[in-house]
DNA sequence: TAAAAATACTCCATAGGTATTTTAT
DNA sequence: ATAAAATACCTATGGAGTATTTTTA
């Protein structure tokens, strides 16, 4: 799993559109829905329903909503922690991080 | 960032050997390596130390090795639960999980 | 010198894009 | 009829492999 996928994610959880969720990660719709598409399919569950005119998230894509933010979160302070203790051995004080 | 990155890192960590670990993950011992600089490129920080002949977990290694574990076990647990409210939904019981 | 990790390259798989079609209102 | 998502198809990037070189004891 990439979490690139994870961050589509929540950009259309957010917008609760594709295109606008697109227009604002700056890639095309479609790498959108492929990406929401195989997320689904690797949970194995609807994350988003698409009928109905609006974009809405299932009740599964709510929690998976929740979940997706905190597990991104911690990967960024996993990392941030990394190299803390890594600058920490050698008396360096630790930096600032980003989520790749 | 990829999963199969904290999978590759934590069979390295847990066999201190790319050779042994690449055997037990069915790849090459080059994809392993590629995967490891990989992460540490992103992390900024070098998780294994090569010298010495016997490979090592550095001071940051170290802490990372077990935050991957939870982020991988959180993963896959996340991917249950919006399963398990999936199928809630509409009556049928839960299922088990498998992290992709 | 031997055992293991790193490189150089090549090949394939997967992510992303454009154009178009389908769907829901 | 229209706006938005899905699909078909093509291209580009990144992952994996083989062969080889470097490194450390």
């Amino acid at each position: 799993m990439n979490t690139r996928q994870l961050e589509y994610f929540l950009a259309v959880a957010e917008e609760l559109s594709f295109t606008k969720a697109a227009e604002k990660l700056y890639v095309s719709q479609t790498a959108v829905t492929q990406q929401i598409q195989a997320l689904e399919d690797l949970v194995g569950v609807k994350l988003l329903s698409r009928t109905k005119k609006k974009v809405e998230l299932t009740p599964a894509g709510r929690v998976f909503q929740t979940e997706s933010r905190q597990l991104l979160e911690q990967l960024n302070n996993d990392f941030a922690h990394a190299r803390a203790v890594s600058e920490g051995v050698n008396g360096i004080p630790p930096a600032e991080s980003s989520l790749p």
